[in-house]
DNA sequence: ATCCAGGGGGATT
DNA sequence: AATCCCCATGGA
């Protein structure tokens, strides 16, 4: 077993953070994870402020987690709002993750009208049929390469498999380029053109796979959060939704959208 | 603009 | 065991 590393992560939940409906390769093993991502296989466990690692280099196990400034930076701008700051106190240590954009590509697309298990059962049914074996563990099949649409539906994919193998076609290194150098009103106009992703679709893409904070993907569970903590803003659609969430938090948008998506999961589900 | 199909799993009956 | 429910996207 490889050598375990260990960095300093205060104000960090890695369970909350993983949990949370942003990244869907990992697995539970013994008292931590492991993550299968960009040809990496990562063991993860933490040990109170420590975040024990190996599998892969420092730098990347910092900017997956979302370890840096930036963090604290959005996390300043809303903590004097009454209208979040009670669930950043409630879910303390929730980080926006750093991905791989293509992998983050096929996630979301997978993840329309989905749910969490679902899609961690389609993308490991894609690395392992259609993917790529690298020391024992399968990984996703990398873009431009054309899929299988049979292989594609038999790792349940249903609907989407149509989706996955045209966008993975179109997912070229110059377009994955292009996506990386645009702004977000670009990227997620850009994003907006693979065939499986919409506007929800895309602002998942641009948050956790592009680091747009502004970001802020408006499913059913983000719409009835703002529902219930905006009460007097009338006939709250969820494109009015995201243009309050933009207006009011700008930058930490996205970061006000994974405390807004973990308390409706907890206290807004329909019959509690 | 409005309506509705689509696939598979989970909850409910 | 059968049925309802979920709820983003795309096409009619």
């Amino acid at each position: 077993m490889a050598e375990w590393a260990a960095t300093e992560a205060g104000d960090f939940d890695l369970r909350l953070t993983l949990e949370s409906g942003q990244f869907f390769r990992y697995e539970a093993e013994g008292e931590g994870y492991l993550l299968l991502t960009q040809g990496h296989a990562l063991r993860v466990r933490q040990e109170g402020g420590l975040l024990l690692f190996s599998g892969a280099d420092l730098a990347f196990v910092r900017r997956l987690f979302g370890l840096d400034g930036a963090h604290e930076a959005a996390l300043s701008l809303l903590q004097n709002d009454a209208a979040i700051a009670p669930l950043l106190a409630r879910y303390r240590g929730l980080r926006i993750m750093r991905q791989d954009l293509h992998e983050t590509i096929l996630a979301f697309i997978c993840s329309s009208q989905s749910n969490i298990p679902k899609i961690r059962l389609n993308l490991h049914g894609l690395a392992t049929l259609c993917g790529m074996d690298v020391g024992g563990h399968a990984h996703l099949p990398p873009p431009g390469v054309p899929l299988d649409p049979a292989l594609v539906r038999s790792a349940k994919t249903g609907y989407r498999a149509k989706y996955l193998v045209a966008a993975n076609s179109m997912l070229t290194p110059a377009m994955l380029d292009a996506l990386r150098r645009s702004d977000y009103p670009q990227s997620h106009a850009m994003l907006c053109t693979l065939p499986g992703v919409g506007p929800k679709v895309a602002d998942c893409i641009c948050l956790f796979g592009l680091g747009h904070g502004h970001a802020f993907p408006v499913d059913v569970h983000i719409l009835r959060a703002m529902q219930a903590r905006f009460p007097r803003s009338r006939l709250l659609t969820p494109q009015r939704a995201r243009e309050l969430a933009q207006r009011r938090w700008g930058p930490a948008a996205g970061l006000a959208q994974q405390y807004l998506y973990q308390w409706a999961r907890d206290d807004l589900r329909r019959r509690p």
